[in-house]
DNA sequence: AATGTTTTGGCAACCGATTGACAAAAAACA
DNA sequence: TGTTTTTTGTCAATCGGTTGCCAAAACATT
């Protein structure tokens, strides 16, 4: 912060075809077709008119070019809550995969809130060639309208007639169960999330059927804020219902309880065998490890993008990777479940 | 995805102001100006006009309006590595300040390597309209030219000529050194991070000064990658150097630390005491608790955006709001660091 | 009623690209 | 050499807004 700091920061305008165009003496329309349509013009003048570009340091405005095409390479993704690690390899893994595609992420944080999301969405829809939903709070109703205007892309949660990537979760669902049973538990809690999450009653849905299969008890305590302060505070409910196993909604919730316990000096899983569900950022910081449902986030997040790529540029195998559906939950064992003790 | 799949997704293509114009019986140009400029159009044109917007469910074209104006209300947020939980509460803070001005964050993660920064930039650049550096692995003379381009905000760092946000270190480091001189600790270590992280130059330094003031002796361990890996592997070397107690470069390297002596069976804070830096997301969740020096993560991402908003649209106090320097880093006690024990 | 002033809205150029249609130049063929 | 075909580059319209300039309309003043 010096003498510069007066008056214009920029002062070099950006290069525009113009100025190439004028620099390697050909039309402007040239120059647009030598850089975007490899083939079109002959190699000479290419050569001449990228000799020029790089001299001029150009870059192509996308805004002017998104006008006429109406194309930004530009991709929404919304998540519920940034502060939740879950987002981390999916993120990721979706902007690696963009990037490689040339398009860029753009993410809109509800917090947790679906007027906050339609907002922010309002907001960015028009510069956006579709939305990635990595948690949505919408209704059903308002997906399928936005998908009217902007193709989606839904991650963990189905909607009819739009394109979705869910991984199934019965594997995982049935080796905790199992793991469970062999440990001698017979009375399990479901520690429910948010009442608006799609995935949360997915969750209680399959538990509560395969614990049936099995003659276990099994009831839902909830429905929760998916964070580690809801995960906290529910700790004296999940050993009020007797249960000796609690499986929570994610590994916030998970998480606080241990945390809780490690507070009031009760020993897990000696006590009482916690799980959790993702196998996010944070889940193997605890003492002991949790145990978890592990979600593949990564890949959730890039064939995300790989879908809305295919959606957004028809190519033949477009249908294929719409309709895949591969990816798997499974069981990941650390300390936090155990043999269930005399109590 | 049912019958509506074949062909065109979206068939009302959206609304523009010639549409509007039409409807309500006026020109495009006074649409524009009774939805840009309130008051330069006579109430009842206006009232007509917003109506027909509304009926028409109008939302502007970001890009056109960029291609003029030069204005896209994008601004970048450059993150060295998403999976750091530090970036929770930075970019959620930016994020609401952006969102309030009406501007949109796109989001550029490094995965802590410069060229993948630089790539980054060169292709979110032309789109933005400042960036702010929340960790960059560019060297000062790649910033300041960047900032020739587009304005820049940096975080937690200071290049000459461009503006920053940067907390004030002294008074937490302060703090820690007097907390574990209070328990009898005579030497330390400071586990380092990256080198080219200039963070990490500027805690050592400022760590050191106060040890020699002191009369402390303490050894730097490093360089190490910022992550939890590499603070696990540090261990031994921390050990081994005879320190009491360890500082590290973050939490995510303490709690890398904190983990390994838990898997060693090695006592915390008995055997050693260790502290991290940032408070960030997760350091809660270990047992013991992270003693660490917080910095004020929520904050640093508001005003960072405040700047940028200050140097974007330069208002009467912006130049007091653009050198404001009023955050502090404090110290935060959890249960990692006790009195020193005969070892 | 005549004149002056302020409001209000329209015209047209412009931002920086893309692209269909076409003419000039070059190459291929007879 | 003359004709046809292909290649190459130009012209001009277009995307959807913004904005300087100007004329018409409304209002105020004498």
């Amino acid at each position: 912060m010096s003498e510069s700091e007066n008056g214009k920061r920029q002062q070099g305008a950006p290069a525009t075809i113009y100025d190439i165009a004028k620099l390697a003496g050909v039309n402007p329309s040239t120059v647009s077709r030598a850089l975007t349509t490899p083939g079109r013009i002959s190699a000479r003048t290419e050569a001449k008119i990228r000799a020029a570009a790089a001299e001029l340091n150009y870059r192509v405005n996308p805004f002017a070019r998104a006008l006429p095409t109406g194309r930004t390479r530009l991709l929404a993704l919304t998540i519920a809550d940034i502060t939740n690690p879950v987002f981390f390899d999916i993120v990721r893994g979706a902007e690696q995969v963009a990037a490689e595609s040339g398009y860029t992420l753009v993410l809109a944080e509800s917090q947790e809130s679906s007027s906050n999301e339609a907002s922010a969405l309002e907001r960015i829809l028009p510069m956006v060639d579709g939305v990635i939903m990595a948690t949505t709070r919408l209704s059903d109703d308002e997906i399928a309208r936005l998908d009217q205007e902007k193709p989606v892309v839904l991650m963990n949660r189905t909607v009819d007639g739009v394109v979705d990537v869910v991984p199934r979760l019965e594997k995982g669902i049935i080796a905790v169960i199992d793991h469970l049973v062999g440990f001698g538990h017979k009375r399990l809690a479901y520690l429910g999330g948010p009442t608006n999450s799609w995935m949360n009653t997915k969750r209680w849905d399959i538990i509560m059927k395969h614990c049936l299969d099995r003659g276990l008890s099994v009831v839902e305590i909830g429905p929760n804020a998916p964070t580690l302060a809801a995960g906290k505070e529910a700790l004296d409910r999940v050993r009020a219902s007797g249960a000796t196993a609690v499986i929570a909604y994610n590994d916030l919730m998970a998480i606080g309880l241990l945390r809780q316990a490690a507070d009031q000096g009760i020993a897990i899983p000696d006590s009482l065998s916690i799980v959790g569900f993702d196998n996010s950022f944070g889940s193997d910081f605890t003492s002991p490890g949790l145990t978890t449902v592990k979600q593949p986030l990564l890949e959730l997040g890039e064939q995300a993008v790989k879908k809305m790529m295919a959606i957004l540029d028809q190519t033949a195998d477009s249908e294929a990777v719409i309709d895949e559906q591969s990816l798997e939950t499974e069981l990941l064992v650390r300390g936090s479940t155990g043999p269930v003790s005399g109590n």
